[in-house]
DNA sequence: CGGAATTGCTGAATCGATCCACCAATCATA
DNA sequence: TATGATTGGTGGATCGATTCAGCAATTCCG
């Protein structure tokens, strides 16, 4: 009966293509309940409930007496479709699950709370299609702002996209050529270079990268980082060995099985995450290698590093800062806080954190 | 000028106390533009949108063609207001960034997702009081539906606020006392018990558990498990050391500090997570105690469990599988699925997964 | 004391989408 | 060719909160 295809494109199930399922709220306690229970008008009780307007103490009193007895629920769509303002920011990652992520979450997240917004977080898995999916259907639920993680392989046209969506918007830890936009990430070429040297420095000879997807640019900037440090120190190019993989323990333990049956182990390793330097660790026990027979340096200084053994020497990337730095940045795009700094792209420097792994003493 | 306390709940940095800082959404696209650029009426626009009524397939693309042109936007929030349904949940956890609640998200997320419901996802900090001006503010987004993992220390009321809101809600891996509610958690006494029962097989005389904030009940019900244990074996009551902290690494770091000071360790270890195995280690490392001298068993069984050394042994209590299903209940909730148990209460057994940490030939 | 300013409050239009009640045209059937 | 059914489409009220314009009543002040 029903025509099939609907054209909304956040409803129904992406796989399925059927109608949204929606559910039925409960009745309402509105302002017009609480006027008339105060006996005042509902232009009034509005006053009262945003603090706006001239309302005598008395009657304010009233009115949120009247809220409390009734229960009465504010109700933002209703003001939002109003007034076409939203507190509600669209936050979107590659993978809620991931250490680095959970704590960038969490700086992002305290810093636009702190300033009265709400977040909405949403994983796109590190599936572009998904993401654009996902996208759309923040924007119809009206965000103010979105900060975006992008999905590894994301098209140029996602910035063209979300710059016409005229969205204030920042962009994490994941730069996209093309157009500048606002972003908020960790210098990955120092990371991989402050690695680098400090592993020659201790007379590595042979430095091997291990993990992390091939298409993603901070791991690119991190090997052409590296990949200077090999350079000022003279060495040759392929003293450079490396193996992506993806950022997970098990791509570590995978990475060490092929380093390991590739003949004898470069004396540096660099892990792309320091789950990938768990994974590895793993891999050298599995064969009964000692872990001290290679130099290794892990990222991202997870709460994990100092614990493991050995203890893991990390590039320290302070995801819940970055977090902190991108929701401070939404948070002058959206205009409610002066521009701190006038950079429209903010890197920050990572730290060298020495442990165990390195051995060099730690 | 203004007076000063406004009434609505959610608005405003709880520090502060200061007015919402909203931002203004640019000018949109309606359905009045799309229906005047197709030159059909507005109900017909929307009855494309939707996908509902009778409208012929002409038409129907036409109105595409111009909602694709203008660069149409749906606004949910107005449609909401009109329909009084809503498709967005709240879920409200202590912390994002812990691996078990990182994994348990990923479930849930995909699990709404699936059935056309977007998450927000919202931390508390195991605050009973953030809890709470948390769980209000998603109420005034008009929420569908509420998942919850309550706060450790939330008062019996938080039960009766969310029963009397009438929001379909499901309790997720902390169960309240109080009237009976949906819930999906895992077994934590059965899971207590099979690791004890396990240790107490392989000669095992004094156990441990280590960390875990007093005041949970997860914590408490283990405990229960293990003396239910210890008791099956006609050991006795004191064969059980209680070092309560938190689910951390640290915790499980500063726990093992001072079971080495109190004397002479015992002989088989429970940990309250993994990542307190982590830290536990690193202690008897740093006191130069060989990691075999305890048996132990971890809890949650998260990725990195099978790459420490020793591999660790744990109670896998498969927390995305946990996601999933509280996802599910969730939908039966809220009407739009067949409940597939009529329990109201859902316990997942826990599985015990044997490494190297236990010492019984890994 | 009289005009001006201020205080306290209200009516009504509005935001964007929905959907009931209706209408006009077309088609089927006896 | 009536009668009824079906198809394709529209008008207008409505959801809940906001906010401008306006109106009494009170206060201020030369």
């Amino acid at each position: 009966m029903t025509d099939t295809n609907a054209v909304r494109s956040g409803t129904g199930t992406p796989e399925t293509g059927c109608p949204a399922t929606l559910n039925f709220m409960t009745e309402h306690v509105t302002l017009k309940d609480v006027a008339a229970h105060a006996g005042v008008s509902r232009t009034t009780a509005s006053y009262v409930v945003t603090g706006e307007g001239r309302v005598s103490q008395k009657t304010r009193e009233r009115v949120a007496a009247s809220m409390k007895e009734l229960g009465y629920v504010y109700n933002r769509g209703a003001a939002s479709l109003r007034t076409q303002r939203s507190s509600t920011i669209g936050v979107v990652v590659t993978n809620i699950a991931s250490p680095f992520f959970g704590e960038l979450l969490v700086g992002l997240e305290d810093e636009l709370r702190a300033a009265g917004f709400l977040s909405l977080i949403v994983a796109t898995g590190d599936d572009p299609a998904r993401q654009e999916q996902i996208i759309t259907e923040l924007r119809e639920h009206q965000i103010a702002g979105l900060a975006v993680v992008p999905a590894s392989g994301s098209p140029k046209e996602l910035l063209d996209t979300i710059a016409a969506s005229r969205v204030p918007h920042v962009f994490m830890t994941r730069y996209l050529e093309g157009e500048p936009v606002p972003y908020v990430g960790p210098d990955d070429v120092e990371g991989g270079r402050l690695a680098a040297q400090h592993l020659l420095e201790h007379g590595c000879q042979t430095l091997a990268y291990l993990g992390g997807r091939d298409v993603v640019l901070s791991r690119r900037d991190r090997l052409d980082g590296v990949r200077s440090a090999v350079h000022s120190a003279r060495l040759d190019k392929d003293a450079v060995i490396d193996v992506p993989g993806d950022a997970t323990g098990e791509s570590g333990l995978d990475a060490g099985e092929r380093l390991l049956a590739a003949g004898p182990l470069p004396d540096g390793v660099i892990c792309h995450s320091d789950s990938v330097a768990f994974g590895f660790y793993r891999a050298l026990r599995n064969h009964g290698v000692p872990t001290d027979s290679v130099r290794l340096i892990g990222y991202d200084d997870i709460r994990g590093a100092a614990l493991f053994e050995p203890t893991l020497t990390s590039i320290a990337t302070h995801p819940e800062e970055l977090g902190r730095a991108a929701g401070r940045k939404l948070l002058t795009a959206l205009g409610v806080t002066e521009p701190a700094g006038t950079e429209l792209i903010e890197t920050f420097a990572p730290e060298l954190v020495v442990r165990g792994s390195c051995g060099c003493g730690g």
